[in-house]
DNA sequence: ACGTTACTTTTGTACCTACAACATTTGTAA
DNA sequence: TTACAAATGTTGTAGGTACAAAAGTAACGT
């Protein structure tokens, strides 16, 4: 029945990718949802993030970034500071020492992203990110 | 860059599919997992299976089926015994009482199921599931 | 029989997900 | 102003994932 091998090779596949990365990731001592959050705050060039922002960037919307953003400040990778102009928020901001370790992990997910892609081709890859798009629509 | 979406958009979806199965799964108090394990204890046709069998069929190989089985045992949906024959082993069977409630489940996820591939052709379906199999391709 | 190795499951730990409850602060309307 | 609702984060708890180590059992060569 082709409707349940979709529902469960695409879980099978999402599972593949997240241990292709993980996996790559392990050696920096970093889990795929804080290196996510480190790119996360990569990409807000200094101006520091909520906690808000972050979790609505994130793959798994139920996560709970309080906490992973709690591991990120151990590994002194982020800094958090109360927001002066509303005090229910926090600024979340990536320190130096965070801005290098993901210059040095760059190559390496890019290496892995790349060797996974070329396994189809560019037409292929299109067709795919297309019939993604058309199954996302929520009911 | 594409490859980047291929690895990204496919966690997503597979997070997605977990969602809409996990939710449906939700008003009968089981997990994906534990779900996942009573069907794969009814396909074995009375015959019991090994902890070890289980852990080959299911989505997340690391996961740990022991602590799986121990909550489907506390709702008596399944039993465990040791196994005569090589007493490493464990026996574990669905009961009566877990037959009944995959009976009650099984139209709502297919349901679910089959919704969430309607919006894709049988064509569009076939072309996916192709793609799939070529990416899972083990370095 | 003995020691070694492999098999099978259990246990331990750190981290994550999902969901709910709570605290604090802010906004709003009577 | 006062009360109530909404926004934002934090904390609590049950269940899962990933990895490693331990314990018991079996198989095998000598």
């Amino acid at each position: 029945m082709l409707a349940r091998s979709l529902v469960v090779e695409s879980m099978r596949l999402g599972q593949f990718m997240s241990d292709e990365i993980s996996c790559a990731l392990h050696p920096f001592g970093l889990s795929i949802q804080q290196f996510n959050v480190l790119r996360i705050l990569r990409g807000c060039k200094q101006k520091p993030a909520s906690l808000q922002y972050i979790t609505s960037r994130m793959i798994h919307k139920t996560s709970n970034t309080t906490r992973i953003v709690d591991r990120l400040l151990e590994k002194k990778l982020v800094e958090r500071k109360p927001c002066a102009e509303n005090r229910r928020m926090v600024e979340i901001n990536i320190t130096k020492g965070g801005l290098k370790v993901l210059t040095t992990i760059d190559p390496v997910i890019d290496k892995k992203e790349n060797e996974v892609a070329s396994r189809l081709s560019e037409k292929e890859l299109a067709t795919l990110l297309n019939h993604y798009k058309k199954l996302f629509v929520k009911l």
